[in-house]
DNA sequence: TGCATTTAGTTTACATGTCAGCTATCGACA
DNA sequence: TGTCGATAGCTGACATGTAAACTAAATGCA
């Protein structure tokens, strides 16, 4: 009896490799969202909006709200009361740009840079407590077959 | 360049391999769980309802609430809500076991068992839509690796 | 110019998750 | 018997996600 199984006290064994590996991805995903999520409540941040400083600082310049969303894998609404969160802990600043008044840019703020900044060691500790025991050749395999199975995701019916 | 760091729209490489593969299980993990949802939808309900539905219909009897929280990951509270809607949807029922009054059991009505069953189908189809173009081999591979990837989680500083 | 279409964001309604704290009940043990 | 600690579940507060409908502004095109 697989692991997985074991795990979930299924009492019959999976229906497919393809259930099982989709059911693997899951489960794996919530666990480990789960002990990010306990790192950054003790910042005061939850996931999203680590994310969404984390972006920002990659860019290193302001971007529209859409631009964020879409690094997200995130629906627009979502991001304005995400926004608001992260606007009232002063973390980033909202503009809205002069050329085009539709567009609202958002941009880190000096103390949004600088929790950004104190949370970059705990996270990649985190990073290798999680996944440090798999040799870097197991991780580039586990990379290269996520990235072949989201392949699906860019056909038309899929 | 990679394909998540392009999904992403990254500028620098990604810091670690232990960075690149967490990202792209919640990358995946997003993706799959939103085509998920989009088909559970239809059918009204939601990505966790049917979880809950699958697994009494795996159990095959009644489950106290704390039972089916484990399986799934998830805090207790959160479980109140949900088997309210889906009580009130007449698809579980709840009842207090004598023995112990603290416990409530909840079982699979015949409206849920049909409900569920109705739903063999697409999720197999979208199981082999999402994942069906990854050899067995790899589905395989794919699965242990994500498996000893969660083995950190049994560590007490894990 | 003038209107239809598109685009960026917001609002609203609802289902999830998370935590902290509460109630009811059970079991053990003095 | 009576009380204390553990267990099962619920409530309330808050942050996320999703969809649908809406506002405001820009664009295309007659």
């Amino acid at each position: 009896m697989g692991r997985l199984q074991h795990e979930l006290k299924k009492k019959r064994p999976f229906d497919s490799p393809e259930q099982e590996a989709l059911l693997n991805i899951m489960r794996t995903n919530d666990r480990f969202q789960n002990r990010f999520g306990k790192l950054f409540r003790d910042f005061g941040l939850t996931n999203s909006q680590y994310n969404v400083l984390r972006i920002l600082r990659g860019e290193g310049r302001p971007l529209p709200c859409l631009e964020i969303a879409e690094r997200m894998v995130q629906v627009v609404p979502a991001m304005t009361g995400l926004l608001d969160r992260l606007e009232k802990q002063g973390l980033i600043a909202r503009n809205r740009c002069t050329e085009d008044r539709r567009v609202v840019y958002v941009e880190l703020t000096v103390a949004g840079k600088k929790l950004l900044d104190q949370l970059d060691v705990p996270v990649d500790e985190l990073h290798r407590r999680l996944v440090g025991h798999l040799t870097p050749e197991e991780l580039r395999r586990l990379s290269r077959l996520l990235e072949k199975a989201r392949l699906s995701l860019d056909e038309p019916a899929g």
